[in-house]
DNA sequence: CCAAAAGTGTTTGCTTTACACCCATGT
DNA sequence: ACATGGGTGTAAAGCAAACACTTTTGG
């Protein structure tokens, strides 16, 4: 990273939108660098690659490093080549975003470590290089995607109830939804499938819980919500 | 590209999918290759991406250098860097589509260079590298785009008629669709407007031309064809 | 028995689909 | 006048939206 320009090719970085979805409240990773540039400024976790390593194989290693998170849902997001990007050079990130559950979070939450902390998207502070543009490229692609794929349950444990799954895309969509026709839509469209056991424990009638139905082919289904 | 392996980097193309749509039929422009790999094969047109360009760029001096045509619709597909996808060592590919018009394509006819011709969409050879995987994506994103975005335009002139712009999204989505209906969709959402001339010359009645309504917002409205 | 939140059906309006006849032009 | 393809409206069905009361639990 010293002689950074001596290399022939544009360096290689891959930098990650990790969403997280707890109390209700839609957040993502955020890094707080110890170096410069941006010293002791906000960035999304980021890490150069090399020749021999995928940017996921890449993307997989922040996320254990970082979270203790090795198998999250990933996938690529656009990739960024500003020739300003970067004070230090020309360097070409490839972005991913992830999505942790509220119950793998829990699993590790003591190995996250100590520079990274989780920012409710409304609250996000100003970001290094372009990553204000990069989180924004996220969002509004989690926002398209939860309409027509279900990466919600991505956010959620594996049972869950139709409140919870209510309240996640209410909060990522923006937008009150009405929970009739949100509980028929999931369940005509074979999303959800009850487990047969409820909450319990609560001051009020239980819930019923839920699961992803994993059996549903990954094409494409318009909620209309 | 004689010492590949002696950057510290991968190495970086870009890759270009042009779409073009000719006589009720939309094809994809193929290179064949001078040298190797893949001598005398087909592949998508591409080129290495230097420290001094951005992958658009690069996109751009392809298209001008095989075409004659600086200007047309071009959009960021996906990056891949399956580290077996290139014989010569690793190398990454950002990948772009592009559309291009017939008005356009007349314009420069004659410029195109001998290498590269145009292959409809079903009659693809086989292609070098992952060049397959890469234009399989690329149509799969134009069938979904051309739903909810005004894409289809690009690959029209300026004015067209209806029962053109209908011949277009049949064949790009591959299913026939009601000429009335269609009709009222587009001028219902305000994709379209009337430009009160007509076709002239025809052995039958004229069909009235229109534009595309470059006044409309540029989000997303879904044309549930 | 009260508070809190979850479960449940029906009606209304809108959007989408299906469908057939007349019209303008060139030969 | 005929052949060709373009333009137009309406009725039926399916889908989405709006809406209020009853149920279960813990305190």
């Amino acid at each position: 990273m010293s002689d950074f320009h001596s290399y022939q090719n544009p360096a290689l970085t891959t930098d990650l939108v990790v969403f997280g979805y707890q109390g209700k409240t839609l957040s993502v990773l955020l890094l707080n660098r110890k170096s410069e540039p941006f010293k002791n400024g906000w960035t999304l976790p980021g890490a150069f690659v090399g020749l021999q390593e995928t940017f996921s194989e890449a993307c997989r290693r922040i996320l254990a490093s970082k979270l203790g998170l090795p198998s999250i849902y990933l996938e690529q997001l656009y990739t960024f080549d500003g020739p300003q990007r970067d004070p230090r050079g020309r360097v070409v990130s490839v972005a991913y975003f992830a999505l942790v559950s509220q119950g793998k979070l829990n699993a590790v939450a003591g190995q996250m470590a100590n520079d990274v902390r989780w920012f409710p998207v409304n609250e996000i502070p100003e970001l290094g290089f372009d990553h204000r543009l990069i989180f924004d490229t996220a969002l509004e692609r989690l926002r398209a995607k939860i309409r027509y794929q279900p990466v919600g349950f991505e956010l959620l444990d594996e049972k869950f109830t139709m409140p919870e799954l209510q309240d996640l895309y209410e909060s990522i969509l923006g937008f009150p939804i009405d929970r009739r026709n949100f509980r028929r839509k999931l369940l005509d469209v074979g999303f959800v499938q009850p487990t047969g056991d409820k909450t319990e424990g609560l001051q009020h009638r239980p819930a019923d819980y839920y699961t992803f139905n994993k059996q549903l082919h990954p094409q494409h289904f318009h909620l209309n919500l």
